[in-house]
DNA sequence: GAAGCGTTATACTAT
DNA sequence: ATAACGCTTC
């Protein structure tokens, strides 16, 4: 592997802790990797060697390239998520975290739990308290930045102390609730992990489990919020911190990001060493140009340039639209063009700022026979078809899991919540899984008429049989629900397919909860596995997910205003400039040619629904790309209908914003 | 009283 | 696309 003198210098570094503080496209992956190297050279046993990621992307990238770069002794380096590696340790050392037996709840599953304990608590609709969806947020936010909950909301000012007193009360009862169904939300996989690791009556397990590694190898570090900083705060020394960071990269604030763990490094951690990388080998530099401008329209001072080491090129296109189905159709005509004049799909990127907004795109790939895969966004796992089956597989593990079994029993005619509830209270009570089954007709004989009651039991009973072959069990559980299914779904042709990516994925599993926990902490993609094998398929993907990565050929679509910046972060200096970084992560990915596309605003866009609709930045329509210096940038306007209304148009649309 | 059904509201980003 | 909501049916 070929490095600069910087880079060397850094993959080398002798002196303790080390933070790489490197601009888009420097190299900062390539010198994690070169680190990897440099230490298993040296003789540090790959096992000794920790390498976390911030998103599953990342992840799965770096053991990619540590695989195809550093060679075999790359596959005993333990790499991967910040939630991954903490259930991993978690789950070796059960009886220390008092985890023998968990269901881990994704995000849909949470919001399902908090919505269950609010309406505990507000059973009329209360105009202003805070919905479900909200109150998550908050919970999750102060979790992830260390902040009692009652201190977080109150330092908010935005509720008063009725509401604040309730907010409390769900709160606790959300905790209480997760404790009694043994549940563990992604925050608590963190959150547990990093108490015990500092808790003084833990020492024994924090050592054992810090003692396991001699370097720590850190990416992303702009994104890293306060918890997971205790967690490679309690991991370090003797252990050695690698950090890469960028901090015009920082885009995870609503996470609670924290990116003092980058400007504050060398006072937090004592001895540590900052080393800048400034060469960008990624871009040519008219792309870097532009991305350039754009920080430098920051009020921030990132204090920051990049320079391309391959010189110049083509010169970034901006191509705007009438309309999104317009924008779609170009984009995927290019695309085919390009790929038609010997181009590869695999070299190509479509950046979009958010999952939903790939609709038009998606109908217009499949139309035109373009295989894809869409990063970020829907996973399999959140489809309605597919939490059916998880429902079934769940209530067949625990008796205690309520989302599972309420999914399951909801499934059945004559069944909705009140009778789930009614069962799910007996059920719980008992000792296991199985006695839950066996007992189960008795208990819906006595919750009243049930038309399917022994379709029901029966279901479980399969199950039961299977419970150590996956492959088995998922398969009867798919016939089993093919009838019910087939009545609640329209497309259901469509939905079936899933499942058989879902039984080829259980054959890698020894055990139904070891199959369930893989696929909830890392979701297979609704769109394609890209695990299977590398085919030459277009990426679709968000530009939070896109970060670490890069392309040939990037598309960023809708670039405007109420996308970006988004809509909903216009109150807030921070959040705007925050969303300034999404962009400029989105450009600095493409390498050779980058395309920016829009939709006019006066046809209607932004394309928000309900409140957020139409509203832009104060002072104006405005978008960072509104006034862009013209030497920079190719302009094109394409698929604009002349019309003899021409001049009324920019009055129809403010009238009719919601035409769209 | 509970379930079922049609209508309406809601949706950023990640684990 | 799916959840929540309000009205009708069992």
């Amino acid at each position: 592997m070929k490095l600069n003198p910087d880079q060397t210098k850094a993959a080398h570094h002798d002196g303790g802790h080390l933070l790489v503080l490197a601009g888009a496209g420097t190299g900062k992956t390539r010198t994690i990797i070169a680190r990897a190297a440099h230490l298993i050279s040296q003789g540090v046993d790959p096992k000794r060697i920790l390498a976390l990621t911030f998103t599953r992307r990342a992840a799965s990238e770096l053991v990619g390239r540590l695989k195809s770069q550093v060679g075999p002794s790359a596959d005993n380096i333990r790499a991967g998520t910040f939630h991954g590696f903490c259930l991993n340790m978690m789950r070796h050392f059960p009886k220390a975290f008092g985890l023998d037996q968990l269901t881990i709840l994704d995000r849909d599953d949470q919001l399902e739990l908090v919505g269950m304990v609010r309406s505990g608590f507000v059973q009329k609709p209360e105009k202003g308290f805070p919905k479900r969806e909200r109150i998550t947020e908050l919970m999750s936010y102060s979790r992830n930045t260390n902040i009692g909950f009652e201190e977080y909301i109150k330092k908010l000012g935005e509720f008063q102390e009725a509401e604040m007193a309730k907010l409390k009360s769900i709160h606790r009862a959300y905790e209480a609730r997760k404790r009694l169904r043994n549940y563990v939300d992604y925050d608590d996989i963190l959150y547990l992990f990093a108490r015990t690791l500092h808790m003084p009556s833990m020492q024994d397990v924090s050592r054992m489990i810090a003692g396991q590694f001699d370097h720590i190898l850190v990416d992303e570090m702009q994104d890293t919020n306060p918890i997971q900083w205790l967690i490679l705060d309690g991991l370090r020394d003797p252990a050695k911190l690698y950090c890469v960071g960028d901090d015009a990269q920082s885009i995870y604030a609503f996470r609670g990001a924290d990116f003092e763990n980058v400007h504050s490094f060398t006072t937090r951690v004592k001895g540590g060493t900052v080393l800048p990388l400034i060469t960008n080998y990624r871009s040519t530099q008219p792309i870097l140009d532009l991305a350039n401008w754009l920080l430098a329209q920051s009020p921030l001072n990132y204090e920051k340039r990049l320079e391309s080491a391959r010189g110049t090129g083509m010169k970034p296109k901006l191509v705007e639209f009438d309309s999104p189905a317009k924008e779609a159709a170009w984009v995927v005509q290019d695309i085919i063009e390009k790929h038609e004049g010997g181009m590869k799909l695999k070299e190509i990127m479509i950046l979009v700022r958010a999952a939903w907004m790939t609709r038009d795109l998606e109908a217009a790939l499949i139309e035109n026979n373009i295989e894809y895969e869409f990063i970020g966004g829907t996973k399999l796992m959140q489809t309605a078809h597919v939490k059916d089956l998880l429902a079934l597989l769940r209530s067949g593990i625990s008796q205690r899991d309520e989302l599972g079994w309420s999914r399951y029993l909801r499934l059945f005619n004559r069944v909705g919540d009140v009778t789930a509830n009614s069962v799910i209270d007996q059920v719980s009570a008992l000792k296991s899984a199985e006695q839950a089954i066996e007992m189960l007709p008795d208990i819906l004989g006595s919750a009243g008429k049930i038309p399917d009651a022994e379709q029901l039991v029966q279901g479980l009973v399969d199950l039961q049989k299977n419970r150590n072959s996956p492959e088995k069990a998922i398969k009867n559980a798919v016939a089993f629900l093919n009838p019910i299914q087939k009545k609640r779904y329209d497309n259901w042709q469509k939905r079936y397919r899933d499942y058989e990516l879902l039984i080829t994925l259980a054959k890698r599993h020894k055990s139904l909860e070891a199959f369930l926990e893989t696929y909830t902490l890392d979701p297979v993609s609704a769109t394609f596995d890209s695990r299977s094998d590398d085919k030459d398929i277009l990426t679709l993907i968000t530009v939070h997910s896109a970060k670490g990565t890069e392309c040939k050929v990037g598309y960023v679509m809708k670039v405007q205003a109420g996308v970006y910046p988004h809509s909903r972060s216009l109150e807030d200096l921070a959040a705007i400039e925050e969303e300034r970084r999404i962009l400029y992560v989105a450009m600095t990915r493409a390498k050779d040619e980058l395309i920016l596309t829009r939709v006019a605003e006066r046809f209607g866009s932004p394309i928000f629904f309900g409140a957020s609709s139409g509203r832009v930045a104060p002072g104006g329509t405005s978008d960072f790309m509104t006034e862009y210096p013209p030497e920079l940038v190719d302009y094109e306007m394409q698929g604009f209908q002349p019309s003899p209304f021409e001049d009324l148009g920019p009055i129809i649309a403010r009238f009719r914003p919601e035409d769209n």
